[in-house]
DNA sequence: GTAACTATGCTTAGGCG
DNA sequence: GCGCCTAAGCATAGTTA
């Protein structure tokens, strides 16, 4: 009952990849129709299907032939470039894809490090056990923390100017940096922890202003 | 908040025309990319954007060339015949859509009727109330009725055929037919009021063949 | 083969930064 | 404008009649 994501490779068998053929051919037909009455665009679709009595098939405008013979009166140089055949298109695809993954495996880096460091503020592991590869990463957590933090602290100010001022010094960037450049982690996590009892002191004074909007 | 269906017309606000088009174009090329994969078939698309750069987009197999120039081979007859230019595929569309429309049509009027007829049962209204364009449709629903009883019936004589045989004469589709034929309603209705009774009797002989599984 | 159904997941309109 | 997000709607694989 559970339908796998169904793999996108030509469909051995041959009854299902005639009725995939015949649903998804509807589907495109539908789609281009909807592409050219929506945005008033020509569009052609052909189809060279060995299923169909006939092996083209054009969902769209009458004029598709203009276009079509424009096509074929540009020199071929300009067309061809601009052509994406399969390769390219799966090469796109694929480069787009692997940005894709390395976004989210930055972004799982992440939030492994807030677990970790949530870890350490309660006292789960020390901050000591951090591998050192992912000092870095841990840093950049911090880092896009303490700019949070800030930001909520100068809306603060707007608000509250004297209480606050004084906190701002301490959520400096500048106490998360050494952790990026030199690696060393615990001064600069301690101080981290300190922050984290800043903001809870902030929670606080402020109830208002929803710290706890920070995603960790 | 709630997104309305999306009329499907030209996009007036050129903004949102321009937004919907990016995504749907995206959209096209993937859906096309995927007939070609999945079912090994060449497929090409040409949209004469007015916002990319380049006039024609081609998402498909490197040979597609070939196909486009398989179809300038062709005799013009022959391919503008089986071109489908938008406007008959609308028309294709409509009329597939006439179609749905008249079959959810009687199907509506088959369920109203059914009402009706449970509010004859009930006694909340009577058999000669029913207006007279009503009865073919009111004949169709007690005839189906009658074929689905009759079906029921024979799967009972054959577990029990003494108690089943006499009643399958009742039920003959034949007590339905003058409805349809000659629209006197009040006769046969009452004959499938009996056949109610009768379903009735057969329940309780027959508790195990479920009989309410009937839709009305 | 065709048509209908349904659960699943892909596409996308609108909204936000 | 661009990219991202989410809810709503749509497409469709697998199944049944």
């Amino acid at each position: 009952m559970t339908r796998q994501k169904v793999k996108m490779a030509f469909i051995e068998n041959e009854s299902s990849r005639k009725a995939t053929y015949k649903k998804r051919k509807k589907g495109i037909l539908k789609k281009a129709n909807e592409l050219a009455t929506l945005c008033g665009v020509p569009v052609g679709v052909i189809i060279d299907s060995p299923y169909d009595l006939t092996p083209e098939v054009w969902p769209s405008r009458e004029d598709m032939d203009n276009v079509l013979s424009q096509l074929q009166r540009l020199p071929v140089m300009d067309r061809t470039k601009k052509m994406l055949n399969q390769e390219s298109y799966l090469k796109q695809s694929i480069s787009k894809a692997s940005e894709t993954c390395k976004k989210l495996t930055k972004e799982n880096k992440e939030l492994e490090m807030k677990e970790v460091m949530f870890d350490c503020l309660s006292g789960k592991t020390s901050p000591s056990r951090i591998e050192k590869n992912d000092l870095g990463a841990c840093g950049n957590v911090i880092e896009q923390y303490l700019r949070n933090l800030n930001r909520r602290i100068e809306i603060l100010s707007k608000n509250d100017g004297a209480s606050s001022s004084s906190v701002h010094v301490v959520a400096s960037t500048s106490v998360a940096m050494p952790i990026v450049e030199l690696g060393s982690s615990s001064t600069a996590f301690c101080d981290m922890i300190r922050q984290q009892q800043i903001q809870s002191n902030m929670n606080q004074n402020v109830g208002s202003l929803d710290l706890n909007q920070q995603q960790w």
